[in-house]
DNA sequence: GTTCCGCATGAATCGATAG
DNA sequence: ACTATCGATTCATGCGGAA
């Protein structure tokens, strides 16, 4: 992994897989090439959010400063690839801001198709009692494509039938995130399938899942499940997948995990090495997974 | 209940509560006053669907068709009042259509605002899935108000708490749980009684709900549960609820079993028919109900 | 070694207060 | 009038100490 200036203008356009790199992913993406990046999966800072880090966007001007950077997705992305985006509107003088709906319009004015919109419902959003709103439970999972035709793997994220296979799963994944992480290479579906393998239907386009918490340092936004489920419906082992708001690097942990190549793009350095970090730990519980196996 | 247009023209103005009237909703409100509604709960016909009853409005046409229909909207709600939208793009050439996300901004410029957007959870939708996309299982209910304080009644709509909380509060005995209570009394022990004391909480904006088949003949409607947790939510009995696509009724009928006053509008005898015919039932079943308790 | 419970902590939002 | 900051509100979850 390499984080320096220096490296970067040489190294990326010939090896840019499972990398994280510091900088604008605007500036950085302009080294990649066409249509060489299978899945894009991020989910940018939301207006007026994490401005510590990001220097908080305002609603009004979130359109302009994201279009340009869809721009180079755009072109990186394969005719066949998928980018998926997790946002979010923020609440404005009472009511919802209209930056997303705006961003979806003029995402499709320049080739981008609207291909379908997914649900996320957290479990544990922040709590909170107004006066005209309830908790926030959901976000949106918007799922860009270049063309009409585009890889899917459907096959890859069927789930069991029934809430007696569901709980299973939620305590094989609880019970395995840390003791089988080296076996979930192949991740959760298939060790399911060992037991429940003719019961499998295919899923909706509605995610439960809640935020995952904190390692006292950071928190995650998002639960590693989220991109690892795109990751295997989008996009095969040795894919490349692009998180161009890199942040503390799920979608990378999620690639690595499932055997797809990454690159990561952060503008915080200090972003940058929490993901580096991320990722040795977990090329360190690996190794650890195989060394206890072999004994 | 009233279908004749000769009734209307006199009666509506005087009187138009648990009224259904066939006709298009856009020249039947004319005849309504301003500021008269305190509700409006409403599925409108989705692009190209109900073709035989709406003529099939075409996704491009859309915003274009149901803009001087929220005109009327805006109009007869009143200023506290809600506009609370069921709605879900459909999938054109393989993406979704834009007519929604057009139709918020649209109606923004006309003074709406987009206080929340509450997402559907459809719990049992149909299965069967796309090349290019799993079974759409939830949909938008949108919310609109006139201005940024409205009527909303949050206590109405308190659920159950989750099971965490069951879980944890299961040891506590019964006299754990009646000291605290009395301690509340007295002042003391607030903050225990408000874990002990709470087996309600507020709810989020996500609404899981099953999808009810009214009869055979139409099938798919919402259940009646969705009005009835806005009516809930944004009513109190006796206001007004106004469902100008009024379909098989549904609205009317959650109106009518929360004691809240109903007006239907639909362009369809048909379903006009019908939805009187289902009113008559909820009626048949009260009495018969208060028959039952008399003996 | 389990289970249980206390506690901290969030992609939040509102209303009031301050500059 | 308009923006910036701050406290209050609320609940699902993970962590860690205790039983």
């Amino acid at each position: 992994m390499f984080t320096e200036t220096e490296q970067k203008k040489e190294f990326i356009p010939v090896d840019f897989r499972n990398k994280i790199i510091q900088g604008d992913c605007e500036d950085i993406l302009k080294a990649i090439p066409d249509n060489s990046i299978d899945l894009i999966f991020t989910s940018p800072p939301y207006a007026d959010q994490r401005s510590a880090t990001y220097g908080g966007i305002k609603p009004d001007k979130y359109v302009a400063w994201f279009m340009p950077k869809t721009d180079e997705f755009f072109r990186v992305l394969k005719p066949t690839g998928s980018f998926v985006l997790n946002i979010k509107e923020r609440v404005v003088d009472g009511e919802r801001h209209t930056y997303v709906l705006e961003l979806i319009l003029a995402m499709r004015k320049k080739g981008w198709r609207w291909t379908e919109e997914y649900m996320w419902h957290k479990k544990n959003s922040h709590p909170g009692k107004w006066p005209n709103r309830f908790r926030d439970n959901w976000e949106r999972l918007i799922h860009f494509t270049k063309q009409k035709n585009f890889n899917m793997y459907q096959d890859e994220v069927m789930v069991p039938v029934g809430d007696w296979a569901q709980s299973r799963l939620k305590n094989l994944s609880e019970t395995d995130k840390k003791r089988d992480n080296s076996r979930v290479g192949s991740g959760f579906g298939k060790n399911i399938s060992n037991w429940v393998d003719r019961d499998m239907v295919y899923p909706s386009n509605v995610l439960h899942m809640a935020t995952e918490c904190y390692n006292q340092q950071h928190s995650a936004v998002f639960p590693v499940a989220l991109p690892e489920w795109f990751l295997r419906l989008f996009t095969q082992p040795g894919d490349i997948v692009l998180d161009p708001f890199n942040g503390s690097g799920t979608t990378c942990v999620a690639a690595d995990r499932l055997g797809r190549d990454y690159l990561g793009i952060d503008i915080s350095q200090d972003y940058c090495e929490l993901a580096i970090n991320r990722l040795q730990n977990e090329l360190n519980t690996k190794k650890g997974n195989n060394k206890h196996e072999a004994t």
